[in-house]
DNA sequence: TGATTGACAGCGT
DNA sequence: CACGCTGCCAATC
């Protein structure tokens, strides 16, 4: 049975987001099934079994803002990595414009 | 098993 | 533009 749990598919989803690009938590859920299950995205993100795995800092808010990551201070680090990454900032958001993910 | 939490999103004021 | 409230979901205690 494929019947895998939305966790599995968020972690999926989240994996296969490509360097320089960011997705956020909403279209996430979207993705795994459940448009409206962004808090457990989060949820799931905070935990992150998979942490090598899952790229949780190519993941932000709706607004392409910078939430969780450990700690707020974390933010910091997070911004660090996405613009490394590639990522288009503006001012301490993502421009989501430019570096949303789409398929 | 039940209740609470939590890294959200959308709308209104 | 900034702030607050509500609704939804899944995982955790």
């Amino acid at each position: 049975m494929k019947k895998k749990t939305f966790s599995e598919k968020v972690y999926a989803f989240t994996k296969q987001i490509p360097r320089g690009k960011v997705a956020t938590y909403g279209q996430i859920a979207r993705l795994a099934g459940n448009p409206c299950a962004a808090r457990a995205v989060g949820m799931c993100m905070k935990k992150n079994p998979y942490i090598p795995l899952v790229p949780c800092h190519r993941v932000v808010g709706s607004d392409g803002n910078l939430t969780g990551y450990s700690v707020r201070e974390g933010l910091v680090t997070k911004k660090a990595i996405l613009l490394a990454e590639g990522v288009v900032f503006r001012g301490d958001k993502v421009d989501l414009q430019r570096s949303l993910w789409t398929q």
